[in-house]
DNA sequence: CTGCACCTACCTATCGATAGGTTAGTTCAG
DNA sequence: CTGAACTAACCTATCGATAGGTAGGTGCAG
């Protein structure tokens, strides 16, 4: 593992818990055994390396997401987001960017945003007979996020099966 | 209005769109024509001022949703948010708090979460056929927060509109 | 009616801590 | 010997919070 991907992780791990302005460089140069200035060797500015993050995240998603047959897409995401949700109690990163979007740097919105506008994308061909499938994928992402907000601030993440329990049976 | 209401309204407004880290005293102090010691005569500390804003903002929600009966309540809930993202662009001040919960003062945090149990226990009278209607009135607020979060990131207010549409006709 | 006690509501000035970021130098593999 | 990967040391700006003071009002004893 580079000391790159090493920050990566650490600054993933950080985001996704307390969100952008809740870590600082310190704290993955701490994580990682490093000083805050060898951060800024690897990643300029604290936009660069949360940018570099949503881009690196929304691949690893699409790359997943790829894995699956159209029908069978938006519960492989579903499923995604539920393993990751229950081992580390973690949600979607560029879900809680989204969140707090009004603060970030433009390029880290523009990163967040993209990963819906990619994601929602991908998930078109899974709605075949809709006349709008870009909203009906757009849809689907809004309810997953909404269920891993929730289940994670209430302790419950059984919630997120509930809630997401429409997107097996579309009405 | 009092310097206290002033104090709150700033805060809200800056908390709704940037997130507990993403404003600070001397911000609402400028808002408000004071200075940052000024605040802390009102409220002693960051977590005691964000911590009242949830309150009073819980509170709201429930005295609102007492207007409507059981039975349209979800989606006199609906409305509330659809009008607050539509008219201001921001969204549930809750909502976001629960994103960052994991780097909140815990204060703050048990906040958020008491939004969400007070709300969902005032919808399960909205569920009288249900066999877990505090689920399902989680599942209702999941929904609609995630229709917020990505509706207002992608700048797509009708978005909302056609996230939240499965409440009117639950399958 | 006066004058002192006390209050709220601020202010200025400052604290120690920490933020993001920079500069110059060191280490070390190829 | 060079270049990538660092570190130590530091800078400026800002953070949340505190100390101590002040202006204006209220209450009340004499």
């Amino acid at each position: 593992m580079t000391s790159e991907e090493k920050l990566l992780a650490a600054a993933e791990a950080r985001l996704r818990t307390a969100g952008y302005n809740g870590f600082s460089f310190r704290d993955i140069a701490r994580d990682t055994g490093m000083t805050s200035a060898g951060v800024h060797h690897h990643f300029p500015t604290k936009a660069d390396l949360v940018t570099r993050l949503t881009h690196v995240y929304t691949q690893r998603f699409l790359a997943a997401l790829d894995e699956y047959t159209p029908e069978n897409r938006v519960e492989g995401l579903r499923r995604l987001f539920a393993d990751s949700l229950k081992n580390d109690g973690r949600m979607c990163l560029c879900g809680l960017l989204a969140a707090e979007s009004g603060g970030l740097p433009e390029e880290v919105a523009q990163g967040t945003r993209s990963f819906f506008e990619s994601l929602s994308e991908r998930l078109i061909e899974s709605f075949p007979d809709s006349a709008d499938p870009r909203s009906e994928a757009l849809t689907v992402l809004a309810t997953l996020e909404g269920a891993m907000l929730v289940a994670r601030t209430l302790s419950q993440p059984g919630l997120f099966d509930t809630a997401t329990r429409a997107l097996h049976h579309p009405g």
